[in-house]
DNA sequence: GATGAATGAGGATTCATTCAT
DNA sequence: CATGAATGAATCCTCATTCAT
């Protein structure tokens, strides 16, 4: 009986290895030949199961991407959230996020490349994406910059949306920009340079 | 005789014609489909077509992808040089640049979509596309922007490339957003408040 | 325990069924309706497999012609050379092989079909074939004919080689000619009157 | 009116011209890439005509083969009889035909191609040749070794019949062995060993 | 007669998914 | 739970043939 639930956790152990050596499979085999060029076969090939096990951890290989992106982006909001705790003030919880970004994503090439190429696979499936999880994400960024607004650490008179966006796609295209060359430089390292453009603007 | 030669020209013209009935029918079916949606079945019957006929125009389904991008790239430099050289100070200039992006993704629904969503398909096209007519249009922003430093528009501490990404990817995320959602606004209306907050900056 | 190399077996047993069923299925429909006019869909069919199924066992459409080729080849050498080592004289082996040469032809009139008119495909093919299974067959013909002269059985002037083609030859037009009658008589009756006219020549 | 009928046979030479040169770029090409391999655009591209123009000349594709193997066994069958009427005896009769046989096809390698390979194409399509042509040139072979049967040049007790297929299944084999090889020799040469094998046999 | 743009039927092949073992 | 052989729907592309000019 003591035995029993250890056995049990063993298994469900083994069980959750198994089904992260599949994403982990999913994302290296995707970041090489893209969504489309993948095979699930060449997934489960990299994954060392047969190629009905997949389905035994996920409904369809669509499932795998969506997997890849919400698990990948609950990690992001839920280290975001943490990070965001121990800042003083809005404008630091700011420039951690951009740092977080940035150093997640460049902390792992093939998910970056899953994620700033791949993902943006179908309109559909992002019109899908972007009411969960992404929104969620956008939501932390324009909560804090509107705290920081009011906290009168970013001027009021922006739409903070607005500003959101621009934050978003300035880090968006550092990393698409990062994935896409020889990455002879860190992806995190552009984190301060863009937050000060971000910050102190164009003009002179 | 004095016929002959109109007549060539007249099926040239047929010919330009009916290929950019194909490319329109391309564009309209990807926007809605998706690439991988998309059947070159489907586009030739939104052309009027044989299914054979899009073959004597484009080597391939991805060739015509490629095409879309290409000549909208070609049109969006043009258009952006020819607006260029209108425009009295590097910053004008830039303001034109901003201006021009949206307000041609804005005007045509269909090939934003294409341009936002199915174009980031996978990262060899984007491999690919990324070293030519791209590049390009990087190139004049960023030849714009370090103008403008030498003018003393925009502060010369800044590193142009940095700039250039910050400034494009907020363009690609407005561009973006605007195609995922309902479209209940005019994209180029963005112009005016993003080039904005890149200029002044978040700071207060 | 015992019975899991037997499950093993088994499975390994269907394969090779499966896959014999398919070789069989495919020279069956190409002997009718030739290999051009075959679909891979009709072999499926014949095989009672799915079309995909096919593609499990063989590269592609003509890796089915390539293999149905090589593996007669390999079982005519086999058998070739058998028959050749339990006869007494050399001439005795060219007999024995010019007897099983049509016996075997004649036994199977879809192989032979197969055999004598589509394996003639195109000549890129055939370059192939040439140079490995026939030139086996052809070298254990020569041996035969060299061995035989040596012996004083066939006359030591004449050209080796030379004397395989026109062994071959005559060997080969009585294969195609038969399957292209009503095959109203046996093939291999066709063997001792042209051995016998191989042997003594036409001459009176 | 007493040039009219030169212009008439001016234009029917031009028309006979074209056709000839359809039938030599389609025995050039077909040479080359095989039948199947080988599409109408690229006969036509060879014999510089536009694409629909091959069929002013010939019903189809197919009809394109059948041509070439009909005229070619026509001109064989004139060149056979007129070389035969000239030759005294039988015997010399049939040494006539086999050189003429090695010497056709050796002057012309790719017509030689097409003649060995190509047509061996279908089952079908050779028996719709089998039954009219070649079987005319067959029968030529037959009676003139009957004739000598009866001068006494070859041995009465063998099936006409029989020596026929021995006799062009020899030739066969050399030309398409011939074909198949670099032709480093010329295919002529051939006949006189061929026809020595032939008189006097095997046998020692 | 000649052209060559257009047609559209036809088929090999792929691969996500299932299910008997 | 895991396997991987089997399935068969789905689709890109080719190319012989036609016909308006």
């Amino acid at each position: 009986m003591s035995n029993s639930p250890t056995k049990v956790s063993n298994r469900e152990r083994k069980k959750i290895e198994k089904r992260q050596r599949i994403l982990d499979a999913a994302i290296k085999v995707i970041a090489k030949n893209g969504f489309q060029g993948t095979t699930v076969a060449e997934v489960a090939a990299e994954a060392q199961v047969a190629d009905g096990t997949i389905y035994l951890y996920f409904q369809n290989k669509d499932d795998l991407l969506i997997t890849i992106f919400e698990e990948t982006m609950d990690r992001f909001i839920a280290q975001g959230l943490e990070v965001i705790a121990n800042m003083p003030t809005p404008l630091d919880k700011l420039k951690s996020i951009v740092d977080l970004h940035l150093t997640s994503l460049g902390s792992n090439e093939d998910l970056a490349a899953v994620f700033q190429i791949e993902l943006r696979h179908s309109i559909h499936t992002m019109k899908q994406f972007s009411q969960t999880k992404l929104r969620d994400y956008f939501q932390i960024i324009e909560s804090t910059i509107e705290d920081a607004q009011k906290a009168g650490q970013i001027r009021a008179d922006l739409d903070a949306w607005t500003a959101v966006k621009v934050v978003f796609g300035a880090l968006d295209e550092m990393a698409t920009n990062w994935v896409l060359r020889k990455k002879d430089y860190a992806l995190k390292d552009m984190a301060q340079p863009t937050m000060h453009i971000l910050f102190h603007g164009l003009g002179a």
